[in-house]
DNA sequence: TTAATTTGACCGAG
DNA sequence: CTCGGTCAAATTAA
């Protein structure tokens, strides 16, 4: 608080770079539609949007790093001093109870608003006998489903397994599509920090049993991805951005941070959500192993390559496709806590950057 | 047996 | 009030 003068000044650097780099990516979305658009002009947007936010991610590591700690340090201590009495899903009953759930109940819906949330749209091939395609890599547990106003098919609403053992709070809600019943909606809310088990680079002759995850070990990115691979990632993640509306931050820049933002000592067992937990959480939309597909990303070859399992993606496009394509159609609704928010500074999104 | 799913009840937001 | 999201007991699957 004492060095509000300094972040202030600070925040005013941040969000001009952040604005810059707003306007760039835009500029890049328009270059991307316009098929006499150069590659150079391209990678040239690429890289000023990349310097933006790596400047305005330094500037920001210098100053927010405990700030933001704390916040997480907080809202996990209320969670875990909660926790313990569903450590093993026991029904809990008493009064006292009672008022830890009303917490808890705070606690969360308050959370919820800060839990980043964005859609993706994913396409299933008939014949393949596919009810849910919705294998994403992490481990599901399904606790409620709902008929939504409006909608032909009901609303599935699935949470991390590991929520109670790992604080993991990422959720997904999923949502067949009215027109297109090979559709489904995915939204996905939060982030994993659950330590979910190292990917494993499954043997080629691994089969597609995607329709239980079971016990499979979810796949994770690499905790630490190497900053010029997230760098590509990030190129490619750019599509997805498209889809906003409202919102033009998203993603990308998020990633391009992190390698250099994270302090070490960010293990994910500290649940705190921070880059990494993001990271891992989208990203086994586009290297599934089951439902692997064709996506409509612009993909940098590179940037799949950087990554264990993506080949694995890449060869097997039979299953479901990816429809996050987005441009016109905003498929993909980003839909950031901050996506609305004029005052939004990153003190607000503990979350978001850490 | 444990773990996951189903499904009606409950609750908060609007 | 309605609606969407979550809880949790009952049920089913592994």
């Amino acid at each position: 608080m004492e060095n509000m003068g300094d972040w202030g000044k600070n925040k005013n650097l941040v969000m001009n770079e952040l604005t810059q780099g707003k306007e760039l990516a835009k500029q890049l979305q328009i270059h991307l539609k316009m098929p006499s658009s150069s590659h150079e002009t391209r990678e040239m947007l690429i890289q000023m949007i990349l310097t933006s936010y790596e400047k305005a991610l330094s500037m920001l590591n210098c100053k927010s790093n405990s700030e933001v700690e704390q916040h997480h340090v907080a809202g996990i201590a209320i969670r875990s001093s909660e926790s313990p009495p569903s450590l093993t899903g026991s029904p809990r009953s008493d009064d006292s109870d009672r008022d830890f759930k009303d917490q808890e109940h705070k606690d969360v819906s308050k959370k919820r608003k800060t839990l980043p949330r964005w859609t993706q749209r994913v396409r299933v091939n008939p014949g393949t006998g596919l009810e849910d395609p919705l294998d994403d890599g992490f481990s599901w547990r399904k606790y409620g489903q709902k008929c939504i106003l409006g909608a032909k098919y009901p609303r599935g609403y699935y949470r991390c397994t590991h929520r109670n053992v790992q604080s993991c709070w990422a959720t997904k809600q999923v949502q067949r599509s009215d027109e297109d019943p090979m559709i489904f909606e995915v939204t996905y809310s939060g982030s994993h920090t659950c330590r979910q088990a190292p990917l494993k680079i499954l043997p080629s002759n691994q089969e597609p049993n995607r329709t239980s995850i079971g016990p499979q070990q979810p796949l994770q990115i690499m905790q630490q991805p190497p900053p010029d691979q997230l760098l590509n990632f990030q190129s490619s993640l750019k599509v997805i951005t498209e889809g906003l509306d409202t919102c033009e931050l998203s993603f990308p820049y998020h990633f391009a941070s992190t390698s250099n933002a994270m302090p070490p000592e960010n293990n994910v067992n500290q649940p705190s959500i921070n880059d990494t937990d993001f990271m891992g959480s989208i990203s086994p939309s586009f290297i599934s192993p089951s439902t692997s597909g064709t996506n409509y990303f612009s993909m940098s070859p590179s940037g799949i390559n950087s990554f264990q399992g993506i080949q694995n993606f890449n060869d097997r496009s039979e299953l479901a496709e990816i429809t996050t394509s987005a441009s016109n159609s905003p498929t993909v609704a980003l839909d950031f806590p901050f996506a609305n928010d004029p005052n939004f500074t990153f003190d607000n999104y503990p979350g978001f950057f850490s």
